[in-house]
DNA sequence: TATGAATGAGAATTCATTCAT
DNA sequence: AATGAATGAATTCTCATTCAT
């Protein structure tokens, strides 16, 4: 019975990414019930309201990613290619409608952690990347996060399309070459 | 008491707009009444629904910023200063909100026709950029709409901030050093 | 100035009572005021609300019709074609409508006194016919009354069609022959 | 709670019937939901908006008539006889209010197909009678229905009221006396 | 525990009526 | 006196959440 509910929940939290996804942050919450066929009640067990449902997508990503930059620090890689391949990763997760849909709420304490957590971790990796001479050196960490995350957080974006490369090309230390 | 209708129109406009950027696109005609200091009705007189208010403000800001690209376009400027004005002046204008209310309606014809006209006068600025030389070519002029307009729809863009710097300069031709 | 005003009054009138039996009931008092080319508050200054210009149709239309029977009773003819061109004349009029519309509303003092009146009328109209023999007698002045005025408050009476017809056969006395 | 919730539909749908008829067809959901003592929630669970309620007390109207006149007519009558008790049966509905209340609608398909199946009955239990010699014949078989359903859809209709007789008897074959 | 029916607060919209010009 | 803009109460409908089965 643990297994079942546990399958139940996952179901429910990709059924729900699936939706808002297509349809955009205003899904109803029978909807996703019925997508994930549960009945609302079996969803409300699950998660006590819908900010819980969106908080759970929302941090679940936030931990996917940061184990995946974890991942990729740990490999014997020029650091620049540790930032492609995470840019890489991020452009292929819906970042930019998990946004959409958790804001407005402010965040809570456990998504606070996290997005910090991650923050560090990428703040982490700029200042090793520009140790490393790859990036320009006028841009703080803190900026060249916010500047990936915009390349990142557009509804169709992926780790090779005009805009990520711009981006990447205009971090790029003058010295490397294009 | 034409004056009076229009400046309450406008006072309408500005404040969906304001209320809008600060509270995203949820906001109920209620409050956009509330802080226009009219009752419902009034705002129903002026906009016969929520579309057709939303409509208004889309429309209204592509309508401004063709008129700007025009003017500067005019101006006796290398291309490349010309489109560093223009995404000065976007990043003055809440575009991202106004992309992010109109969206999931269906354009209507008028708005289709004012973004083709828009996106005509971009690409066409593109173009002369790159034949001054000084955007790289391998970047079609769609692209770089796209590039730009990530730059310039997000909440708190600025034309100095270093999202759009990095843009910029990961548009710049290598040979136009940075 | 009076004869402006008259004039606008009678064409609000007209124009209303166009409006209901065209559409129906639900017809707003901007489109009645648009109809008859006014303002509303024209409109307004002519009747204080709906209900006082719903009541100008109904009683001016049970003025209209006490004059014709009164007009007709006069006439040296039998009872029975008197009977039969008040009818004729109802079916021509936009009674059912008119009930439609004015229905709900508690009857007022001058309209409960027109339909007194008017219903006095048709009772002795009913009397006369019977001592004259034509009507069936096991029927009340009142329930002959009541009769008619099914008979002609339908959307489209007219005076030949089937149902007025069968009718008038109905109430007419045996011996009289069909 | 599949019963539960079969009774709650049936409890909202004989409550908006018992409003309508008593109150006219401007009755607010909300009232009928009160009425029904359920929250307009589920007014609207169980019909998905205004028109479907009355749809649904429009067509159960019709398909009862439906049953009744074919059940009537097995029977080992005249057909007069049965036309009498049609018409009695139509006497105790409420088909006036019914009339008005879905009117103004362009009738939906499945009320359509009701309307034209009745309209069939009746003017083959029509012809029958006029087959049967007990119905003049100078009217067609539609023109007699209407004639019916105009005695018959009138607020306050009986069986055994004036109107009623009397149309009845303005229908009836010279012949068969009165 | 799962289900989906019930709830009701809240959003959009309409329209009779008032009022400034 | 005429106009039509402004008002806001009332109405329809939606959806997050609760609760009986």
């Amino acid at each position: 019975m643990r297994a079942d509910a546990k399958r139940n929940r996952e179901r429910i939290v990709s059924c729900a990414l699936g939706l808002f996804v297509e349809r955009g942050p205003g899904v109803s919450m029978e909807e996703i019930a019925r997508a994930a066929d549960l009945g609302v009640g079996t969803l409300y067990r699950h998660f006590p309201d819908r900010r819980a449902l969106v908080e759970e997508i929302a941090t679940s990503s936030l931990r996917c990613l940061g184990v995946e930059i974890r991942k990729l620090r740990e490999q014997e890689l020029p650091r620049w290619e540790v930032l492609t391949r995470v840019v890489a990763f991020c452009a292929g997760q819906p970042f930019a409608l998990i946004k959409a849909v958790a804001d407005g709420d402010s965040m809570p304490q456990e998504r606070l952690a996290l997005q910090n957590e991650v923050d560090g971790l990428l703040r982490e990796l700029m200042q090793d990347v520009q140790g490393e001479g790859s990036m320009r050196d006028d841009i703080s960490p803190v900026e060249a996060v916010e500047i990936l995350s915009t390349a990142v957080c557009r509804p169709g974006a992926r780790e090779d399309d005009a805009v990520t490369r711009v981006m990447l090309d205009g971090l790029r230390a003058k010295t490397s070459g294009r």
